[in-house]
DNA sequence: TATGAATGAGAGTTCATTCAT
DNA sequence: GATGAATGAACTCTCATTCAT
């Protein structure tokens, strides 16, 4: 308990940049912790010694994977200018496209077991709420900008934003899950088409050329 | 394998749905085989007697769930005379109302760890697949009549079913898992304000009015 | 905890006798569930899946044990007419002289380590009144019947129990450890000593007689 | 050994004393190194530093807690004029009450795991022996001098402190254990009744009054 | 002198699975 | 067909101990 403020950030990071590595490739319930440790180059003992228990840590990587998601997501958001632009980089860097140059893959693997887990452990219920409205508002706040300045049709944002993120949620398990029928590339058609169709026809296209 | 043929259908299924029940509340991280075998008053050893191991029946099990949900839902659409009405039905069934008399939450509770299963297990995926096309085929069937009978917009349908299908995944996910800004009737709203949006105003809630 | 009821009792009393062994020889604390399982042929797993845990079959272990030696004792009394001749054969039994023919000893190795456990186990510590109580029992009925029939003084019999008890107890522990100034011999000197001090010259060492 | 020279014996009696504490609490077998050294405020590493390894240290721990007991036992005594004044000080002390001054019950915590542990560690035993012999002398020491004054009857001392030993350590069992049959006051009762009976009537009791 | 960091060794416990009956 | 008995294998977690600093 208050063992973790002992631990350096380095090692700390090290650990769960390993633990979430693992979890993506085995699985959550596959995941042990001497496989962790395995790909850290230390023993079991050391890991629960830093973080309690196997669950406590698993709630940590969880965390910590898509706090580093939103960080970089911002990062990325922060040069583009317009609403728009921003807009379709967010869509872009969600649809898990493998050549797109981020592991997005990872990233929703990591999901899905994280809403399984969630199902039973109210903590990491409520790490996945707060993550996902952050995420909703992420979206909404470009929305919001993207109607003033005129960019965006006058829809609801919050609405939009509900029902963008749940489109990408959906199509994103298929993605991942390799479904023969919905690839990345249909994917972002899709998304991309539904954000045109109700934010106007150029909403998100437009930002497509600036990007090429 | 060939064992399994010998078992009989009223054991059999006797076994799937206690499986089915005891997934559904503990999670399929927490399933042991002898919670199973209590609920059904025989011992571990007949299930894998049965079954062959624990994975082959989780992915029976898993199955068997979905089987049912769709009879059960052809059976409440067969007697629907408009593609609207059933487009509504469909919508509703889905939606996992509590009050809605079917026990839709569990299902979804199945579905996102089988989603976590598939993702290492080709066998559950190529089932999931399979489920997940049935299901799209399903809203696509009903689309395609109800333009051909003038009731909806001229839409590619199959596109629609696609979009469709996967907003109420991305809804039901956090309805499921009670978050507190998605409740069973906002998705409710949410999907039935896609669908009429892209098959016309009235397209769905027509349906509506007949259904009280 | 239902568990236990399947157990065989020949499995059961084996398991028992074995952990009474091994705690014995190398103590209650040094003692790892698979020191018994070695010792019954069996594995670790057997024996959790019969007692439920480590704790409930040193209890259990510690319980038998006793239980044993109070329906040793009783037989071994049962055949002596005299008080004065039962009660020599009750002291003889507790002086855990090891030429005596039983292995006296063991059963004081466990006390000792019976005792240290009550310390912290209620459980443990409600059996251990219990037998000591009993123990305290049998010695007052016999001192009781030898006052009846005049081949005792006329002492309060509950107090001489206690006195007796406690001496017997105090005594073992030294003979147990070794000491050098308390062999069993000297031991059981004193002891008799005690009681024909208070019971009457004779009391006692009449017994011996018609022992040997 | 050569390292524990080195030790502050202020820093060693302050590790002693707080294991004295610990295994008084938890008992001898819940005992870790760390709990010793977060009741010093120092680290597990320290511990191991100054004293070689766990068991040395508790050994030492054992030792050094009954070393005080007899300091203060002696120095108590020191101030008492007759031989019956000094032995009923000396049961009195032993008798655990609560209410007597001293943390008896907590000295005799430590002896019942020191037994446990001499059954298998040379060394504990050979301290315990010690110990118990000087116990005994102590007795025997006051007693013979209280023979030649007059005040006892001219009795064994060496035979009498064994008997007297062994009931306070048989007694002292059940007072420590909460044994509803045998309290504090009991025992004290039973202990002196046995002085009385053999040393003379007024031996012990005389000195009550000279207490109040 | 003192300790934070690290770990090897091993504990209890769980559970899918096997097999004789 | 059905199961109670049994277990091997593997897991998480504990803790005395080491060592660089």
């Amino acid at each position: 308990m208050s063992r973790r403020q002992k631990i350096s950030d380095a090692r700390r990071i090290q650990i769960l940049e390993a633990a979430v590595d693992v979890i993506g490739a085995r699985g959550l319930a596959d995941t042990r912790i001497s496989d962790i440790a395995e790909r850290t180059g230390t023993s079991p003992a050391l890991i629960v010694y830093y973080f309690g228990s196997k669950d406590r840590l698993l709630a940590e990587a969880l965390t910590f994977s898509e706090e580093r998601f939103y960080a970089a997501t911002a990062e990325e958001l922060q040069g583009i200018p317009t609403a728009s632009g921003q807009l379709r980089k967010l869509i872009e860097l969600t649809c898990a496209a493998e050549g797109s140059g981020r592991k997005g893959i990872e990233e929703w693997l990591l999901w899905i077991d994280m809403w399984s887990r969630a199902l039973r452990d109210p903590g990491v219920a409520a790490d996945r709420q707060a993550l996902d409205r952050r995420w909703r508002e992420t979206i909404e706040d470009i929305v919001r900008r993207g109607i003033a300045d005129g960019e965006f049709n006058d829809v609801d944002a919050g609405e939009f934003a509900l029902r963008l993120a749940a489109l990408v949620d959906g199509l994103a398990i298929q993605v991942v899950l390799k479904d023969a029928d919905v690839t990345a590339a249909r994917m972002l058609d899709v998304v991309v088409g539904m954000a045109e169709l109700e934010l106007g026809v150029g909403a998100v296209t437009e930002a497509r050329g600036g990007r090429v």
